[in-house]
DNA sequence: GTTGAAATTAGTACGAA
DNA sequence: TTCGTACTAATTTCAAC
């Protein structure tokens, strides 16, 4: 077999490893479909859903999960329900060569849920859950602020999550038969598909693997 | 497993649903912290980690199932491995008025992991997750720039997942016990801390149930 | 809210196709 | 590989305290 070789900018995941563990044929993207919806499924009645016998659904089971391609399971839950019912983004413009830095005082910050390196105007996005407002701006002045790795920071609130899914599959395209609009490739306005690959990209390169 | 241990597909992504249920103690959040870790921790196990005899554990898991506060089970994959390694964000302006057939058309997207509604220069965020990132472009020129209520669109791509929790929780802080540095609040740079309120933001009150 | 029992179910280890 | 069965261990449920 020939090794798929994932170009370097394929960031993604955050998993630095490379090379492919087992190939997923059409049963595994099925049983990761189930465990998508219902992560507390038992094998026996995963295996009834997916159309397997019980024992070909554990060794598959535990070959997604010795192989890395289920990182774990966990839960949702709704955070008005526990008080931290605000979110806001907010993307951080980093001082080049203090990205360690940069991710050390992360790990720090209990109430970021995410934090992704882009490309664009800014050079990180973090979403943050808080219980007001207030406290949105005391992390942005008081914390972010602190942080000499931080050059500048630019907060958004999210109004309304309007989509949120575990995990998009391969298997999920093809689905929305839907019509495909008739063909509307001229459009009036300007900025549509605006497209930022550039942006201070130097250090970027220091972030990657460094625990 | 039985009848706790499953969930359908019940819980709304955003659910706009008013009024607590229950009050939420030390011992559901720790329940929840537990969860989030392993999802798929027997009640037993959880009972003892909590500190909580079985039947109580019990009684708190189907607690906060029905009302609400956990609205579902799920996995955490590695994208890479199932051939979607290729991440980005594209912030969206919508049409004003148009918000319901931009949230009809999302529904299409399969391949839509999260889409917010936000304050700021945009009105949406989108995080998409594809092959390659010629899938990306066609998805942002051919779909995205296909729909009248797409007004704009401007893409980003994610280069690494620095960090990526199942959820937040307010017993999560006080934990970094790691010393607060010295009292920097004076920053040379002038950006720091613009937070953006404004923007499009009439047509978005539309968007709020509609389904 | 807690313990301790029984009943059910899950997980494992073999064969055989 | 996958399937089917038997065996072992664990969990869930329900009772009483």
């Amino acid at each position: 077999m020939s090794e798929i070789s994932r170009n370097a900018g394929s960031g993604g995941a955050s998993s630095g490893r490379i090379g492919i563990g087992l190939e997923l044929d059409a049963t595994h993207l099925k049983i990761l479909e189930v465990l998508r919806e219902n992560g507390r499924i038992s094998v026996s009645a995963l295996a009834e859903r997916v159309g397997i016998s019980r024992a070909s659904a554990y060794t598959r089971f535990e070959a997604l999960r010795a192989d890395g391609a289920i990182k774990r399971f966990t839960a949702e839950i709704d955070h008005v329900r526990t008080g931290l019912g605000i979110t806001a983004l907010i993307f951080v413009t980093v001082r080049q060569q203090m990205w360690k830095q940069f991710r050390a005082e992360l790990a720090r910050m209990p109430e970021v849920e995410y934090c992704a390196i882009t490309t664009g105007q800014h050079d990180a996005m973090i979403l943050v859950r808080m219980a007001d407002v207030a406290e949105v701006h005391a992390m942005v002045t008081d914390r972010l602020a602190g942080i000499p790795a931080v050059k500048a920071t630019e907060t958004v609130f999210i109004l309304d999550e309007v989509l949120k899914r575990p995990y998009v599959l391969p298997s999920d395209r093809g689905k929305p038969r839907s019509a495909r609009r008739g063909a509307q490739e001229t459009q009036g306005d300007v900025p549509l598909g605006k497209m930022r690959f550039v942006g201070a990209a130097e250090g970027r390169a220091a972030l990657r693997k460094d625990e």
